[in-house]
DNA sequence: GGATTAACGCGAACTTGCTCGCGTTTATCT
DNA sequence: AGATAAACGCGAGCAAGTTCGCGTTAATCC
């Protein structure tokens, strides 16, 4: 029984190579926490992470690549809640977005992420991408209260789920200020009133 | 009678200086029309200008201090609405906010500033102070519903000012798609909505 | 109108960011 | 275990981006 087998001219993702990866994504994340992404550069990730840096440049083509992987990698973290209600649901969401985002590395990684975006249109897709897909998936949370009777059924989930992390973004990006979990109440609290208000319908169902 | 005078010394805003600073934020500002700021580099700035190089570093420092200078210069287009109700003037700045960023050339005039902002301080704290002014003037609005009544006492102006906002900020920095009519009225009811439920209102105010 | 000096143009020098070729290490397969 | 070929380390080399000194232009003041 061979053990299974790339067609040798693949990617080869064992052993050295997840290690490096780890040491790489470590490091800046360690200097997000130290001066956030002013002083993030290619050379202290490699002096931190201890690898070379023409082998950034070449698994990640800059800064950029390196920031968009964290941020898919660390996307798992804030996990979709399910407590029979909307309204519970979203205050369950919002607070762990704060606490999610208590943490000032991650703050400086969104701002990363996005000022990647706007410099290199690669970055620009992923992050679209990425969410994009979350907000897909948060929008089940929507889709259940709609089914509950909860919201109009012309309500669209995606829009609500955004009006959920707007509020979030706006604190960090714009007011550059840190989010503390009164603002994960308000932003749920106000979602909830809009929602229902109709402020998400879509413009007369068709 | 003497003409009023700098003890020379001083900054010489006249002629000359001023027509130079108005063909490099012009050219600034095409530029983010063609490529955003993705392409956006002093290089350009100059040739489309026709000022030099070191010129611009020496009175801008850098693509960061270009972008901040122009998002002031261009702060004034969205005038606050006064029509009488709270709703009404939600409604009125939304459908404004709404028109100003429908230029794809603002959009990429915020996505810059943010950009700008993670990478240096300064832009960090320009940006910072200046929203949080444009949020304070725009707060007299709220106000002034609250002295009619139309909102709880304890409603913090800047909050719902902030959340009006919040949502064209998402659209252009995180889902990065151009900013429709909708979006406005959507932003509009749902901090309407949102501010009679009391989501706005400081935490049990003293 | 003439003197003073900020602001600008110009090109060279310098720094930083990034790429390339080559030899070495280490997964992976037979 | 031995062979094959990714992935990596290393340093040189390249190409941006950025700064500096000096001569020139043109506001501002007398």
């Amino acid at each position: 029984m061979t053990t299974a087998h790339h067609p040798p001219g693949e990617t080869r993702p064992g052993g050295r190579t997840a290690r490096t990866r780890q040491a790489v994504l470590d490091a800046v994340f360690a200097e997000l926490g130290e001066g956030g992404f002013a002083t993030l550069t290619m050379e202290r990730v490699a002096q931190r992470s201890g690898v070379h840096l023409a082998t950034l440049y070449r698994r990640w083509r800059g800064i950029e690549g390196l920031v968009c992987e964290l941020l898919t990698d660390l996307s798992g973290s804030v996990p979709l809640p399910d407590t029979g209600t909307l309204p519970g649901d979203l205050h369950a969401l919002a607070r762990a977005i704060a606490a999610f985002y208590g943490d000032p590395r991650m703050r400086s990684l969104i701002e990363a992420v996005v000022a990647a975006a706007a410099r290199d249109p690669q970055a620009a897709t992923a992050l679209r991408d990425f969410f994009d897909e979350r907000l897909g998936l948060a929008g089940a949370m929507v889709e259940r209260g709609i089914a509950r009777g909860e919201l109009p059924a012309d309500t669209d989930p995606k829009a609500v789920m955004a009006a959920l992390g707007a509020p979030f973004y706006y604190r960090i990006l714009i007011e550059r200020h840190p989010v503390d979990p009164d603002l994960g109440e308000s932003a749920a609290t106000a979602t909830w009133a809009a929602a229902q208000a109709g402020a998400y319908r879509t413009k007369n169902g068709a």
